[in-house]
DNA sequence: ATGAATGTTTACCACTTGGTAAGTGAATCG
DNA sequence: CGATTCACTTACCAAGTGGTAAACATTCAT
């Protein structure tokens, strides 16, 4: 992750250690301020959230998180790896299950949007961090790297296959990725459009999302 | 513009006023601080952009601004509308030259990529007021809310007469929204795919995209 | 037990932030 | 011409910012 240097502070390298040991103890809040991180980050943002603030939340002083990460900018590279991790683990499984064809697409999708409803926070740090530009994208970028290139050989696989329309598969993958996060996290211009972002909506969307996918990716839509 | 307050600072309620007048060049400041606020806020963001920085910038003191409107916030709501307003006159002519069908989709896809070439802040700045939400969020929203109903109303004319495939024209118009501005804007995400956003490239990537849009939207792709 | 390492706190600092108060020189108007 | 409004500046402030230094308590190794 982010080859040129981990951003994990301590002592991380080795395995599991003793439950309830010092180490142990550590990792936890480490974890936990990790965990207020992302979510302070990805929803009200990385110039918006305050060392003391996020503290605060956590029942600490700012010097601890200090201690654990040198500066602002060391936190926002480990939360980084941290959030680059939780999307990992999210869509493997996924994508190792997933068969072939259209399946996979609509896996991927229907995923995405499970995130989008149980932590809105990663994909709206994901925004945040392509926002921010500078370090912090090419960190993200390099460790979603492999997931980035996954899906365009997945893409000229089924473009090889006749499957899915022949074109780009970076940009057709630029396109595929914008559609669908704007759909899972464009809260704003769905109310502008007079959506509610309700539980029960959030179904349609996903089922709108994926007619209008199936329709501008596959190569003829009307056969299964 | 946003019914409820009108962002304008002074006496902007009449016409143009006599050239070289004072009140001339008190808007012509005035435009000079709205549009370096608008380059800084949808460049920097928001958060990012400090007064005095903005300020120094112009030659002037930070309480310049503040003798034009009362708060960062103030500031922030008249960009807004002077933003709106620039992308009403950047679109407005095309929607009324455009004719039916796709070539008006095409058309708008046209004028959002020739703004993001001229004008990228403006389509940042678009993306940052959505980031912030609340009442900054509501204002754009009042103010692109013709824009909106027309798209809207259009999508529905164009599935009526069986152009465009059937569907709910308000999500519809979210996807393609998305997917536009993201192919326009997400120059990070582009550089993940290893597209570096050059102007040849652009045209490349417009090509892309409007065969995309066409395969989703389009009721039958085959026919023209 | 003792000394060292570790995690955390309190105290502090230099600097920036948005915003206020008061003053100033020029344009405008009677 | 004199009074006044206007556009702006200098001076200032309180609240916060990320970050440093040092003290302190707890846990660990010996």
């Amino acid at each position: 992750m982010a080859a040129t240097a981990t951003a994990a502070p301590k002592g991380s390298a080795a395995g599991a250690p003793a439950p309830g040991s010092r180490a142990q103890r550590t990792r936890e809040t480490e974890n936990r301020i990790l965990a207020a991180a992302l979510d302070s980050f990805g929803t009200a943002g990385y110039d918006a959230t305050s060392l003391d603030a996020l503290a605060a939340g956590l029942g600490l002083s700012k010097q601890a998180i200090l201690y654990h990460w040198p500066s602002k900018a060391a936190l926002l590279d480990a939360v980084i790896d941290r959030a680059c991790l939780d999307l990992i683990v999210a869509f493997d499984g996924v994508l190792t299950e997933a068969g072939e064809g259209w399946e996979r697409v609509e896996a991927v999708v229907r995923a995405v949007f499970r995130v989008a409803l149980r932590r809105p926070e990663l994909l709206g740090f994901l925004r945040e961090v392509s926002r921010l530009g500078g370090d912090a994208s090419a960190r993200i970028i390099a460790d979603l790297d492999p997931f980035v290139v996954r899906a365009r050989e997945y893409l000229s696989r089924e473009m090889e296959a006749g499957r899915i329309r022949r074109c780009d598969p970076g940009l057709l993958f630029v396109s595929a990725y914008s559609t669908v996060l704007g759909a899972a996290t464009e809260v704003e211009v769905l109310r502008a459009v007079g959506v509610e972002p309700t539980l029960r909506s959030t179904v349609v969307r996903r089922r709108e999302l994926l007619a209008f996918l199936r329709a501008a990716m596959v190569a003829d839509p009307t056969v299964r």
